[in-house]
DNA sequence: GAAAACAGTGAAAAGCTTTTCACACAATCT
DNA sequence: AGATTGTGTGAAAAGCTTTTCACTGTTTTC
């Protein structure tokens, strides 16, 4: 099916046909294209101008397979619900630049066999490279494929020490959390982390604790309560906490929908937020940040500035140089109603 | 860079690496890899083996390059972060099966430019079509260049008849709903939509609002209550409506975030939902419906499936048989602890 | 026993672009 | 004038696979 558009010409215009349009060879026309070859000023320009008239585009498929590169790179995610995933996505569609290199997306499901599938299929491709996108903070199993192509992990890192990784930075993530609380004379502090079984839950914690250890301060209940990444599990613990200490006076939370629990829950029972306690989320979901009352201060984890990290990395790795071992982005805090001062 | 694997064949084996090592001639191996050619038993089965040991894969590159066709499709999002159009992409990506058709992935951020570009670019990349996943449900302007490939337009309508589109049935959901409250015996109900420059929203009343006239009921306060899509929103319009009609019994709403400012409202002023008012939402937006209390009943757009039909209408497309016009994907009620029959 | 059918294999073309090499012709130098 | 340099162009190969056609032998048919 060619549909033929106003001017008559196909869309699909070869380069021969742009040859026999202009009255010249086939090679003529691609050295006048690419300029940098010796052809006759006149000559060059006729041809573009016939090019252009029949929407000539080269066919990258023919391209690549004389030049061996595809500049097409595969990007395999385990979660696309994931709200974690879909970020470091656009960052790394960001900084492949627009055109220059596209995109084969793929869906693994959190499941090896489908990965490997994927891989093969990417590999068939012929890809130039591979971005790995996990789901949770949580080291992951490198592919176990031998592969021609270099591959970055993002967000979940390898656990192989000789791939390439980038992840956020938990740990100084809970730090710029803690230091925030401190730096607005709360000194009564306690923390409600996630699921413990997840290695972004115990990272932030660590980072804060340091913190708050540097202050001689310690948690409110002498360590941070872990438990899951729900709103509810925030409303319970927010109300255990102030039952060891009725003046606490600050809150960090492992992710926003822990926080929006503890406000809500603060809410209900009359405190206030943020000038009596102050709240602080992680991860800057926007639509549960934006919506608590008061909405979240919170740590945002510039997913899509790692998704550029990988990309450029990738990139890197593709010319030769692969900078092996795991980058650290840093996040930032994002200043919403949840905490202030102390009054 | 080429890296050899363990048994010592590199990765990137071409067919006539294959050919040498069996002692046959390039079509002969061609040949025995496809069934249905005449070949020797013997042969071909040597050469399947010698294949699986090399790791064999043939170039899709170079396949496509003589088939015409590539295997692969465009996916051209406007909206990435958006929560509507990446269930969309994961269905699409389900309906074309693993590894036979890839998808090239563009976000074009809302930016006509943009989609200029990537289209051009998934042109000379050949893809064997393209569908657009809109983020809003407004029908949009279809694309200005004449393709030589077909088209597909998934959440948002093509404003043009002949085009492919495949939307959700925001009308019968607004029935679908209305129909819900009205069988659990609710006969004063209020609507509070979402923004009036929506379809989605206008829609979604207009199937609802047709239910009750059947029943000979009406909406609280005579129509449906537009503002935004927001908590604060169902908040403010719930309280408004209580004060028209104080034996309100049932709330519809735009989407789940309205539904959520609502029961946070309604239980905040000590009404009892279910039981004395059903709250019934719409998107099925997990994280959100999932977290209040009650949990959301609310309407789910079975927005995968949108996406599985759009990858099957643009198959059926490239195989030369356009369905034009525009299809709708029926809802489905999930009931959560938000509605119930009166007490 | 000669002609026809058949089985198995290889050579070659096609698909599109890029790049190298060679050629023809004009212009410059000795 | 003959040799050299330079300029613009085209032919051809390479990159990988599929498919058509042609070519040996072998087997079957009349």
């Amino acid at each position: 099916m060619t549909i033929i558009n106003d001017s008559g010409a196909s869309l699909t215009a070869t380069i021969r046909d742009v040859a026999a349009a202009a009255g010249v060879s086939v090679s003529t026309v691609s050295k006048a294209l690419s300029d940098g070859y010796r052809v006759n000023p006149e000559t060059r320009a006729r041809v573009k101008e016939i090019a252009k008239s029949l929407h000539f585009t080269p066919n990258r498929q023919a391209q690549s397979l004389h030049s061996g590169r595809t500049g097409t790179v595969g990007l395999l995610t385990s979660d696309l619900d994931g709200r974690f995933s879909i970020p470091v996505m656009m960052g790394a569609e960001d900084a492949f630049g627009l055109g220059e290199v596209s995109v084969f997306l793929c869906d693994a499901r959190g499941d090896s066999i489908r990965e490997q599938h994927h891989v093969r299929a990417l590999l068939s491709r012929r890809v130039d490279g591979l971005i790995i996108v996990g789901d949770s903070t949580n080291p992951r199993d490198p592919l176990s494929l031998a592969l021609p192509i270099p591959v970055v992990y993002a967000y979940a890192p390898s656990s192989s020490p000789d791939d390439i990784s980038v992840i956020s930075d938990n740990v100084g993530a809970g730090r710029q959390a803690a230091e925030h609380l401190i730096s607005s004379q709360r000194d009564r502090i306690g923390y409600i982390a996630g699921d413990p079984t997840f290695r972004a839950a115990t990272d932030r914690v660590a980072g804060a604790t340091a913190s708050l250890v540097a202050q001689e301060l310690e948690f409110v209940g002498g360590s941070a309560l872990y438990g899951g990444w729900t709103e509810e599990w925030g409303r319970n613990a927010v109300r255990h906490l102030l039952s060891v200490d009725s003046l606490m006076d600050g809150v960090l939370c492992g992710n926003d929908a822990i926080a929006r629990g503890v406000v809500d829950a603060l809410r209900e029972d009359g405190y206030d937020v943020p000038r009596a306690i102050s709240v602080l989320g992680h991860d800057n979901w926007e639509l549960i940040a934006t919506q608590a009352r008061p909405p979240l201060s919170t740590i945002d984890m510039n997913l899509e500035e790692l998704g550029r990290n990988a990309a450029r990395l990738l990139f890197r790795a593709i010319d030769g140089d692969r900078a092996i071992g795991t980058h650290e982005v840093k996040t930032r805090l994002i200043h919403r109603g949840s905490t202030s001062p102390k009054y």
